[in-house]
DNA sequence: AAGAGATGCAACCGCGACCAA
DNA sequence: CTTGGTCGCGGTTGCATCTCT
């Protein structure tokens, strides 16, 4: 039994919007507003459009102040720096971003901004296709995200990071957002970009080292509360993103880039960018956490 | 000039979150 | 606490346009 649709599928257009669709909607919302009901929307004004799509076109298209193409080189900067850290949250990358909507943000990212930053790496996968497709696919199937790892996310993200690391043309965007790799991300990133270039067999993520007796408390600042997290071994690897734990005695604790993860307190962590330890290293001050209290962003 | 493939973008889809009853 | 309705988000698709051969 799936779930009952938000309207009548049959009797609705779909596809392009026309220009008297445009208006009408756009008259009626600068005049009423949207009422609080996107789906009873369209009914009161006569259209046969679902109120999703309604909504949609709207923020996306006909919202006032709304700027579209022409992206700049800040507003690329600020893009690849959020999308390093918090992976594709693509409404509050928009946020950051007056007249710019999530969806022609996750348009440019996908279409120009991967390929200009990652481009080198394409370029290299399609020749391998090219040389062997049939190859290629095997190894594809082979090389799931699972089997290394990391998700194409994860790995593109740190990717990114680390060229961007080299560029060091922006020093405000350099210094604020973009924290160094620790040691063992740029060793783990080089391995699996080692691997995917030599097309070799799966790689298996190392194990973190074990902790040791190390009483040191991760400390994250939220935007409502400290969570103090216990930092007892983490898990590395697995059927998500994990890159975390307790790296080695000196207390450069790590916390990077896992889809979800549990800390031995119960809270849940959501796709975090990195965490500052309680040691004085300056370069992981920043962090994009959120978790599952609710709490918690940069 | 024409066909094939690549690219860009608007729009759709489905799911989880949220909220009121 | 449960249920149903709506919202908002991220991923995906479809199609028009562009570029290459």
């Amino acid at each position: 039994m799936g779930r009952a649709p938000c309207c009548d599928k049959a009797n609705v257009k779909k596809g392009p919007w026309s220009a008297e669709e445009d208006a009408k909607l756009k008259d009626y919302i600068e005049q009423h507003g949207t009422g609080g009901n996107w789906i009873a929307l369209p009914q009161k004004i006569g259209m046969k459009r679902c109120g999703k799509s309604c909504r949609l076109r709207w923020l996306n298209y006909l919202r006032p102040n709304l700027k579209h193409g022409g992206f700049s080189e800040e507003e690329d900067n600020i893009i690849c720096s959020l999308y390093i850290s918090i992976g594709s949250r693509w409404s509050i990358i928009a946020a950051q971003l007056p007249g710019r909507t999530d969806n022609d943000i996750k348009n440019y990212w996908n279409t120009r901004l991967k390929k200009k930053l990652l481009g080198r790496r394409k370029q290299q996968q399609q020749l391998h296709h090219q040389q062997s497709p049939v190859e290629h696919d095997h190894q594809n199937h082979h090389q799931s995200p699972s089997s290394h790892g990391l998700s194409n996310s994860a790995l593109e993200r740190l990717q990114l990071h680390m060229k961007l690391q080299t560029l060091n043309q922006n020093p405000l965007l350099h210094t604020m957002l973009w924290p160094k790799l620790h040691p063992f991300q740029e060793k783990l990133l080089l391995q699996a970009m080692n691997d995917e270039n030599n097309n070799n067999q799966s790689m298996q993520l190392p194990l973190l080292p074990q902790p040791t007796t190390s009483n040191e408390t991760i400390t994250t600042t939220t935007t409502t509360n400290e969570i103090n997290v216990d930092p007892s071994p983490f898990q590395l690897g697995g059927g998500d993103d994990f890159i975390m734990g307790n790296l080695d005695n000196s207390g450069s604790s790590l916390v990077w880039w896992s889809n979800e993860f549990e800390t031995s307190n119960g809270v849940n962590y959501d796709r975090s960018g990195s965490f500052s330890s309680s040691s004085n290293d300056s370069s992981w001050e920043y962090c994009a956490v959120r978790s599952s209290d609710g709490a918690g962003l940069f």
